[in-house]
RNA sequence: CGGGAUGUAGCGCAGUCCGGCAGCGCACUUCGUUCGGGACGAAGGGGUCGAAAGUUCAAAUCUUUUCAUCCCGACCA
């Protein structure tokens, strides 16, 4: 690995792509847009997605799988839905050495094909409600890609879910978006701000779209999970009805939600610095990694009999270690590479500690350095990791509070904009206002708040009276 | 698809203007000394100079064509 990456200062942008790369959470592949996800980038992943699978499973949705492949008729048969993934949809039409009567595309979002299934299984309202999580690849055809952010193929989780009545249906897209707010700022220690887009933004064919949004190192909004009440739209396309309990025939209401391999990202985003990644110990591959320091076979033998008393606890209370006995490199060089690589806690052991029985550890979110005892380092180690994942949390919350900004009129929006951060606002505009302000400024509406700092204002720009308070940034 | 740039060892680059043995740093391999913040020495391995055609005694270098990637815009989770 080779020294440093750019600094954030310098270049946002390259500092970013810099850290993916030195970090080895991916690499480019040899197909435009596409990402290799490499072994500590999908461990990370694989952290997220168990945490958050085990939150659907105690919210009683179960896995399934469905095709990648989806025939094209069946995308077209919804308008909206058509209309907005169109651009974006690759289409195989050869296939086994011949031209296909009937193209079929790769799967942008899975909604059309699994109504197409939920038509067999749904009769009665006693079938319902039907609550089908999928984990699985996507692909959308996108013009600009970064690695992680925005991808050609990505890995999501998609909830499709049917229900009797429309209130059900939205309570569960509200309920999945507030479990997407426990895992940003529970797991990943990423504050969010939670609610609906507007028409402009919403996913085509959903009748509402709600978003978590995050703000990242460089002040930009990070849409980083969705959840849509999508109405009877699809239930229609797919002629999906059930027998409800007066014995009449009804379409369901649907509700659907995801979140990707965006959320890496996010992370990378959030709380990177110019040493590299920091990880929050709920998700790092490595909670702790601990580095051996010794010159001479004595100085080994008083490290490895101190690190045994040590593997054993760590072992017992779960805690995922990595410890980094390759004798080739040194220590100097170790520090520097964990660092990049976002370990949440170093722990050192050399010939000192082990004469006086003790560790050396250096957090990686503060840089702060201590030289406990053997004993209060195995007592406290779960509870600075707890301190480390409640630390971040509150930096980001606190670095999100001062760039949220609440502006009264459209030159204080411009100011937020140019500075960065979240314009916070109330809003009466209509669809064609907010098209004309993201042509001049660049920035949109993230979305409309479920938590209002107040509950009426006067419209930033219209100044007439609303109840409906937004928050505008430019975004990724 | 428009505007800009770049393709030479795994990575970063020099060499191209003015044609003449394909180089440098990092990484890699072996051995030895090192090891508490990116160690040092010695000896090695690694190339279809993005691709194709042309000019020439001779092409990384000149000409033509082509492909790819990156950055800035329009699209988006």
């Amino acid at each position: 690995m080779s020294k440093g990456v750019t600094s954030q200062s310098k270049d946002y942008a390259k500092w970013y792509t810099d850290v993916v790369q030195k970090a080895e959470l991916a690499d480019y592949a040899p197909v435009k847009g596409c990402m290799i996800i490499r072994p500590y980038g999908y461990a990370l992943w694989e952290n997220i997605k168990s945490n958050l699978d085990k939150m659907f499973k105690d919210t009683g949705h179960v896995n399934a799988y469905f095709p990648l492949l989806i025939p094209e008729e069946f995308i077209k048969r919804e308008a909206e839905h058509v209309e907005g993934f169109a651009p974006e949809v690759a289409v195989v039409t050869h296939a086994g050495g011949k031209k296909l009567e009937k193209p079929y595309v790769l799967r942008p979002t899975s909604e059309t094909i699994i109504w197409s299934a939920y038509k067999k299984w749904i009769n009665s309202y006693r079938d319902l409600p039907l609550l089908i999580n999928q984990w699985a690849n996507v692909i959308r055809w996108e013009m600009r890609t970064r690695l992680f952010l925005r991808t050609t193929e990505f890995l999501w989780q998609e909830g499709h879910t049917a229900h009797e009545t429309a209130e059900e249906a939205k309570a569960e897209a509200i309920k999945m978006i507030n479990v997407y707010k426990k895992l940003a700022e529970e797991y990943l220690a990423m504050p969010v701000y939670v609610g609906t887009k507007t028409e402009n933004e919403k996913f085509p064919g959903a009748v509402e779209t709600y978003s978590i949004e995050a703000l990242v190192g460089d002040k930009k909004a990070l849409q980083s999970g969705t959840s849509h009440y999508l109405g009877q739209n699809f239930a229609k396309a797919f002629d999906v009805k059930f027998q409800n309990k007066s014995n009449e025939q009804e379409y369901v209401y649907a509700s659907s939600w995801g979140v990707s391999t965006r959320l890496v990202g996010g992370i990378i985003m959030t709380h990177g610095d110019d040493k590299g990644l920091i990880l929050p110990p709920k998700i790092a591959p490595h909670q702790i990694v601990i580095i051996p320091i010794y010159r001479d076979d004595s100085d080994k033998n008083k490290v490895m009999n101190l690190w045994k008393k040590i593997e054993t606890t760590l072992k017992e209370k779960n805690i995922r270690f990595k410890f980094d006995n390759r004798e080739e490199l040194t220590p100097g060089f170790k520090f520097n590479e964990w660092e990049m690589k976002g370990v949440p806690v170093r722990v050192e052991i050399g010939p000192r500690d082990a004469d006086r029985n003790g560790v050396v550890t250096v957090r990686r979110d503060n840089r702060e350095k201590k030289f406990p005892s053997l004993e209060e380092f195995l007592e406290n180690i779960t509870n600075l990791l707890d301190t480390i994942q409640k630390d971040m949390f509150s930096k980001q919350l606190k670095f999100r509070e001062e760039n949220t900004f609440d502006i009264t009129n459209y030159d204080e929006l411009k100011e937020v904009v140019e500075k960065g951060g979240y314009a916070r606002t109330f809003w009466a505009g209509d669809s064609e206002l907010e098209d004309k302000i993201k042509d001049e400024t660049k920035a949109t509406i993230r979305c409309e708040l479920f938590e209002k700092t107040k509950e009426s204002g006067k419209c930033f720009y219209t100044g007439k009276d609303s109840e409906v308070q937004v928050i505008i940034s430019k975004a990724y």
